[in-house]
Formats: C-alpha cells, sequence, structure tokens
DNA sequence: CTGAAAGCGCTTACAG
DNA sequence: CTGAAAGCGCTTACAG
C-alpha cells in the first residue's frame, strides 16, 4: 500500500521518505538483499550489489537508524555525556573523544546537561542516552554518582572518562587527580608558601574538583603548612570563597590560594585586580587543568591535565567492550598531568 | 514468549531488557494502557494510571525512545550539528542551546564532526542526525553548504545558528559578521593605521571567518587603507598565514594585523613573542570572538559576538517549527556584536 | 546468492 | 476508559 502523503516528520520527495523497499524495488530485488548490501555483511553478487548501491545513490536513501537499531536490537552509536561544554578541558575532550569514535568507527552522539542544573538534569541526560539504547556509553566528569550507572551496566558497557571512577563495574579513565593534586602542591610549599587556602568545592559541585581541593590539602598538611580549607558549594559559579580568600590575605593568615580548577583561578585574578591585590607580589594563585586556549599569555600557575591521552585511551578501550564485552577486564587507569609554570606563583611576600 | 537469555544489549535483569509488555504484565493492563499513561495523551482512570507508574517504577523501565520513535513517526529529539568543540564560542553555544531547548521541552542531541576533517566529515555527521529522523535541526557553523541540506528541508525543519545562512528554506539566526567586520576595522582605522594585513581563510576553512575577513578587507579599502589580504587555506590549523604577516611588518609594510577570531589572534601572539615583535608598540593585533574565558586578562582587542542571543532565538524558532512548520515564515535574522577593548590595538609606530 | 516471513518495542486508529 | 490489531522501517534466521 503506498504511503499517505500526509506521512508526518518525511515528506513525500524527500529522500528521509524514501525507505528501503523503495530502494529494493527500483534494484529489482527484495528487501532482504538491500539490507544485506547496506550491512556489507553476507555476500551479494557483483551485479545485484551494484544495482542497489546506484538504486541508493539515485533516491538519495538515508537509511532509518532507529528501524535499523530496533531490528538489530544493536547499535554502532555510542554515547558521550559531557559536562559543561563552556569548559575549555570538555571542550577539547568532546572534540579528542570525537576524533578517536571516528578512527574506530563508532558513531558518537552527545549530550550535556544544562550546566546550571544538577544532578537531576544530567540523570535526564543519561536516560536521553539509554533511551537510545546506545551500545556503549562514555561519562565524562560531572556529578552522576556510579550508583545511578549502577542498574545499566549489565546492559550497557560504560567508560568513565576524566572522572574518578572507583566502581568495579566501570571502567575508568581518568587524570591522576591525586598527582596532580600533590604536583602542585609541591611546587607551592617549594616556594616558601607556609600558610595557604586551599579552595574546596562540594562532591556535588565536582567531584574532580572535590578531590583536586582535597588533595592538595592532604598534601600541603602533609608537608606541615597551615592550611585553610575554603568551602565552594555553590554550582555552575566560580565565584564561590573569593570573599574568603581575600579575607585571609588581608589578615596576612595566607599567603596563596590554591584553586581546582584555572576556571576558579582566573576568576580570582579579576577579584584580586579588584581588590588591588597584586599576584604574586602580595599573594600567589595557582589552577588546574592548563587547556584553555592561551593559558600561557595569561601566566597562570597551573597544571596541564593530559586530555588527548585519557580521550584515546577511553574510546580504545569502550571498543573493546561494545565489540565484545568478555574480553575486557575492568580496570581504573589514571594519568597524571604536567607542571605548567606561570607568573602567579612566586615566593610568599615578607611581612 | 519470554525472551532469550542472550537478548544482546539489554541483559536480562537490567532495567533496559524491561518492555512495555512487562510493565503492562505487572500492572494488569494492556500494552496500549500502558503507552497511554506514557504519552499522557488519551485519558485513562486515575486507578489505573497509579497502578501503570507504580509497575514502570518497580521496575526501572526506561522506554525505548527507538521503538516509540518508529512507531509514533515523530520524536522530541532535535539533533544540533556543531562545529569545532575546542573553540570556546562553539562550547558555549552549546550549552546556551542546550539550556534553551531544555527550558523549551526539547531533547537536544549533539554531533560534532572531527575537527581536523572536512566537509566530509561534517556531512556524515549530518546524515548520523538525519538517520535518526530528529523532529529538527540546528546547524551551528561550519563548512556544510545550503545546498547539502537543501534535500531534506522538507521533511526536517533547519534553523541556522550562528552561521551565515542565505537560503530560502532555512531560517537563519547569524551573528552580523559584516557589521562586526566594520565595527573592529573602524577602531583600527581610527587608531591611525594606513596599511594593514587582513588574515582571510578559504570559505571552506570557515564561512564565518571568511566573511569577517572579507568584510574587514572591503571596509578598510573603503576607507583608503592600504590592505594586505593574506591567504589562510588549512583546515583545523590557526598558523596559516603568521609567515607572510611577519614578513609584512619587518619589511614596513604593514603597522596591524587583522585576524577572524581570537584563535587566530593569540596564536599569532604567541608567535610575535619569539619574533621580537612587541604588540602593540611594534605593531597591532585585533581578533574576534570574545568568548574565551579570560580575555580580557589577556588583553586581545577584539569583539564579543552574541553567542546567548543567538542560541535564544534560534531555539525558539526551531521549536515553533518543529510544532508547526507553517506557523514560521523563514527569516535571516543577524544580531551584531559589541567592540571589546584590549591592550594590543594601538597608535601604529613612528618610522 | 536470494526471497518470504517473523519480529524488534513501541503508538494509534478502530471498536467497544 | 480499555483492548486487539495493524504497522512503523528495518535485520536475520530459515529455506531454497
Amino acid at each position: 500500500m503506498p504511503r499517505d502523503a500526509e506521512t508526518p516528520g518525511a515528506a513525500v520527495g524527500s529522500p528521509l521518505a524514501v525507505r528501503m523497499d523503495d530502494v529494493a524495488e527500483r534494484a529489482r530485488v527484495s528487501r532482504a538483499t538491500v539490507s544485506r548490501v547496506l550491512m556489507g555483511t553476507a555476500r551479494v553478487s557483483e551485479a545485484t550489489q551494484v544495482r542497489v548501491l546506484d538504486a541508493m545513490r539515485e533516491l538519495g536513501y538515508v537509511p532509518n537508524t532507529i528501524a535499523q537499531g530496533l531490528a538489530a536490537r544493536r547499535t554502532d552509536l555510542v554515547g558521550l555525556l559531557l559536562r559543561d561544554p563552556r569548559n575549555p578541558a570538555y571542550g577539547l575532550l568532546h572534540a579528542e573523544v570525537q576524533t578517536e569514535a571516528a578512527r574506530h568507527g563508532l558513531q558518537l552522539i552527545s549530550v550535556v546537561p544544562t550546566p546550571t542544573e544538577g544532578v537531576e538534569d544530567e540523570l535526564a541526560g543519561l536516560r536521553r542516552l539509554l533511551g537510545l539504547r546506545v551500545g556503549g556509553l562514555m561519562v565524562s566528569t560531572g556529578v552522576i554518582r556510579a550508583a545511578d550507572l549502577e542498574p545499566f551496566l549489565d546492559a550497557v558497557p560504560v567508560v568513565s572518562v576524566g572522572r574518578i571512577e572507583e566502581h568495579p563495574g566501570i571502567y575508568g579513565v581518568s587524570y591522576d587527580e591525586d598527582t596532580n593534586a600533590a604536583i602542585v602542591a609541591g611546587r607551592v610549599a617549594e616556594a616558601g608558601h607556609r600558610s595557604v587556602a586551599v579552595i574546596i568545592p562540594d562532591i556535588r559541585v565536582s567531584t574532580a574538583e572535590n578531590r583536586r581541593g582535597l588533595g592538595m590539602a592532604a598534601d600541603l598538611e602533609g608537608r606541615g603548612l597551615d592550611v585553610h580549607r575554603v568551602e565552594a558549594n555553590s554550582f555552575g559559579t566560580n565565584v564561590d570563597g573569593y570573599d574568603d580568600v581575600v579575607s585571609l590575605v588581608r589578615a596576612g593568615s595566607i599567603t596563596a590560594a590554591l584553586f581546582p580548577s584555572d576556571w576558579r583561578a582566573l576568576g580570582f585574578l579579576d577579584r584580586a585586580d579588584a581588590e588591588g591585590l597584586r599576584v604574586p607580589e602580595d599573594m600567589s594563585v595557582t589552577g588546574i587543568d592548563g587547556v584553555m586556549p592561551g593559558i600561557e599569555r595569561m601566566g597562570l600557575t597551573s597544571l596541564r591535565i593530559p586530555v588527548r591521552e585519557v580521550a584515546v585511551r577511553g574510546v580504545e578501550v569502550l571498543d573493546r567492550m561494545v565489540r565484545d564485552r568478555g574480553s575486557v577486564e575492568i580496570r581504573h587507569e589514571r594519568f597524571p598531568g604536567t607542571f605548567l609554570p606561570g607568573r602567579t606563583l612566586g615566593a610568599p611576600p615578607p611581612h
């Protein structure tokens, strides 16, 4: 029966309205044969193949991925649940993951949560991807907990990229936040600071930043420094804790502030300007990430996280899991970054 | 018939393996009724509704979007084809579009092409989205031509965001690149420069950058300045043309270089440093975009494009088109940006 | 190498 | 208000 011209979402005459049956008819073969050519799996005679390919091209056929997925009970689609794309670290990760996915023949679709919303919104994004029944899932940093993922681990392989992961059912390819924290803390201590502030966001705001903050504080205390822990518990803003830091500096209680991200550190540098605080003469400031374009120009002392390595490895692992789940033993890998010297870390001011 | 335990992609016991029939059975209703509750369209008795909702929750049911889309011949999914996520302008756009889509109840999925590949790769991304039979499409800046989109316009509404658009079948919500170019050019001229370089990428590299470059050159020539057009035709790199600019400065032929993006301008500042050229004492440099985090700190003279306005308007229009195509008359809107003063534009050096 | 037919998990007239 | 049934556009055993 010919299709109704009213079929929504696929106007007649449009390539999107062309179905496999149309291709089959034009190529004078059965639908099954067209499918075989499309899949590239079964043997099809040379002549038939050419006819089918020609018909596809002539009609501008775009296979309906939806129907393919439903019929085959599988997809080449893999999903990426990405955190805040405004953050250059995630923007870069996004690009690298796509590049690698393409190399591996995986079709990447991405979902980003609304940056200013919390865990509920991230879960909605997760369901969007799961509803599409993606063949694999990459979860980038964010506030989704392993427990939220747990119910789905039997059905879909999950790789955590760039976020701390310790769940035994989730492969982890992360930045080594503890080592990173220790590297930055070590440099600050070596510069001679004895009393510093460390900005520590709540774990619900960012698991990575939380871990970095805690790591820096622990490391510095281990070295005998006096550490003021400054909480930053608001979601989607970087100004949290600035007031406290300024007060501490003014009171002569600290000579340096260690931020868990460049974003927070740079925001503070503007604030310091506004307050008339000179960096590094009056106080030192450090960040972490080191991937912002032009970071060297800004002179922020930071640590560069290995985004590309993490993307390459993450996709490699997911690809293996998608193809043969059993062949991959779950591990939690961590990649440390490299110190990025800058002009915002100096010796403490003489008092 | 109970499902085979081998069903791939949906292990038994996982919520992803739960089908609507399972929910129906547990709630002691028909599949049709479950569907009605899920859709929220038809009337269902209070009691039945509660039973169905309970069953869904107890089983952890995640509706199969694939099957829904196939059966309903429509989707709430809208696709965003985004250009290079490493570019902060697109990262910001991505975040804003998602925020707006969520407000409008649209489910956004994004596809990014591999940054270093060309138009073929972007077309593959387009097909990925079309294969999913998204209900609407937002196309961000990139090298895809209107002609590539044309065959699909009958079937799916398309809104161009942040990229020049002139096709009568595609709604355009763009940056006003011509005005933007004129603004920057005007400031350079006012600063007293009489001979400058304008970096002009090929249209296949970036339609937006191409337009900006041509616009700046035309405006300056209109003002009687001597303009050296520097081509930049490589894909995925910002260093193209740097050699030429350095030579022109060394030869005393120009006193300023106008780049069509901050990315290119910042890259050049590093090069200038390496060459021992002081900015703005020896030469002036300008960019365009103004959305990079910390841009003020870097001091680059630039122009800030109105990303949020474009995202808000683009999603608003797409939403209307998705709901009732006929209600929207195609237009091409343009939003100008605002000048961003910096330290890299000064008076020309005395010779 | 090729086709007829069942079935993927849903939605939606069509009846009641 | 609810159910039985057709059908969305495909893939894939099963036969030949």
